[in-house]
DNA sequence: TATTGACTTTACCCTTAGGGGAAGGTGCAT
DNA sequence: ATGCACCTTCCCCTAAGGGTAAAGTCAATA
């Protein structure tokens, strides 16, 4: 039997992390003595510790390896391995998102180096008022969070679009989503997913005609939140202020642009003159 | 002026975001009704907050970009590129880190569909009783993390070597870690930098000789752990026990080795029979 | 045998970056 | 006047332990 520290000293782990993992359930000491609660660990407990530090290194949660852990023995290794593999996914996602935000950093410290400010992209976001003509959107609204919005564009705007083949509707231009919340929300936002189309029919309304601040992006869609910056602070130096729920519509379709650097986007603010 | 929710929807912050970062003093809004205590953020503030956020997103945590935000105007710009320069490199670390990670995974996942256990490599690991012979060994001990290890590891032994040179002294062997802490602690522990020499001179004290368990391996550094676990299974199950401090000989020179699976280690459990 | 020093125990507070929800006060439109 | 959406503060919660304190215990030495 090895006391913690013994054992903490052979797992590399500590002892503090011990007592907490035997709190929580993950790994208990083989024996303890019921004298003075002293803590020993079996030889055969190295491999558990090794299993689980090892699990561990792979970004899984305590909470999942407990649970990884308690498994029966049938179908141990193949449920394993599909735990891993999804483990293995979700590193890849991660490993291109750390990739995209350093090629962020270079054009920042390029930038920077260039004697522009960081966020001097900014000034090259350009408003325009325009006065837009009714349509009609087929629609389906939704609460959403942000991190769900990629899968919410492919779900809702491909049942859209199959509606509009089923129903033999007449498309006329790209895909629309209307921004209803008042504020933001990290958990969920009211989102309207919206396709122009020009026949009336049920699941259609009228999104309709008037001024609005328009400005078009050309780049990935998690700097639009610039643009609706630009917008806000145009509209209050002009003297306007909005009248509804902003939208965007997608020039370009993002599962055929592999560049997010070549997304095309088009933010509307419906406003009136303020008074 | 904006209220909180309209500031909130506009920059993508959740109103609880920027009452927290008003609390730490990140972001405080340009205006507080006095009567009812209601926030009002300004136009201008915009900017700032989307400075934050991109901050954030190159991971800079919220107690670093207060740091940024207060720096004075003079080198802002130098002070800033450099900064993004240091989050560049940590970032590209992780990702590495994530690479090796990811390789690791996939080879898990091969030997599980081999039919073989996660941890089956424990058994390859093969442990020998050795009987050793004294050794002279010029050694610096030092606390450290084992996150500092691998400095540790560069600018304790060329200290070393460095001494070896200048005093004209015989190298007889590749480096050597001893561990003396009783525990592992991730803070630091009791590490002895140590080469092999002929002489007898200061900063030199006696390797003894002695039986030990040795195992040899070849793979990451990261991977020891295992054969401590194992070495100490062997020492059990065999009938010894440890008699003093454990260490490892470094026989690959890991800053000429590109590859981790290519190094190899010995590692030594000075034991001796159970009485 | 007594003492010392190293080891162990529980208990409490702290960390990041906010999220959830309650209880109560406001602003605005009907 | 009413309702409702908005705002406020206050308190507790997260994951994975780290730091420290006070107190009990073990084993080796004097």
């Amino acid at each position: 039997m090895l006391s913690i520290g013994e054992f903490s000293k052979i797992c590399e782990v500590s002892t503090k992390t011990l007592r907490y993992y035997d709190e929580i359930g993950l790994i208990h000491p083989d024996e303890i003595n019921p004298e003075n609660g002293y803590r020993y660990y079996s030889i055969k407990q190295l491999t558990k510790m090794l299993f689980i530090n090892r699990l561990k290194s792979y970004h899984f949660s305590l909470e999942e390896i407990k649970d990884i852990l308690e498994w029966e023995q049938d179908h141990f290794e193949e449920k394993l391995s599909t735990a891993l593999n999804l483990k293995k996914r979700k590193l890849q996602e991660k490993l291109r998102t750390y990739e995209y935000t350093l090629k962020q950093i270079n054009s920042d410290v390029l930038n920077l180096e260039k004697g522009l400010s960081m966020m001097s992209y900014l000034n090259k976001i350009e408003v325009q008022l325009v006065e837009t003509k009714p349509m009609q959107i087929l629609f389906t609204r939704q609460m959403l969070s942000s991190d769900d919005y990629a899968l919410g564009y492919g779900k809702y705007f491909s049942q859209l679009y199959e509606t509009i083949a089923t129903e033999k509707l007449t498309l006329l231009g790209t895909p629309i989503t209307i921004y209803h919340s008042e504020e933001y929300n990290p958990a969920g936002n009211d989102t309207e997913f919206a396709l122009p189309i020009e026949e009336i029919v049920k699941g259609t309304r009228e999104l309709r005609e008037g001024l609005c601040a328009k400005s078009v992006y050309k780049g990935p869609y998690s700097e639009l939140t610039s643009v609706y910056a630009k917008l806000t602070e145009w509209i209050e130096n002009e003297g306007y202020e909005m009248v509804n729920s902003p939208y965007e519509k997608y020039i370009t379709d993002p599962t055929q642009i592999t560049d997010p650097e070549d997304l095309v986007t088009e933010v509307y603010f419906p406003v009136k003159k303020r008074s």
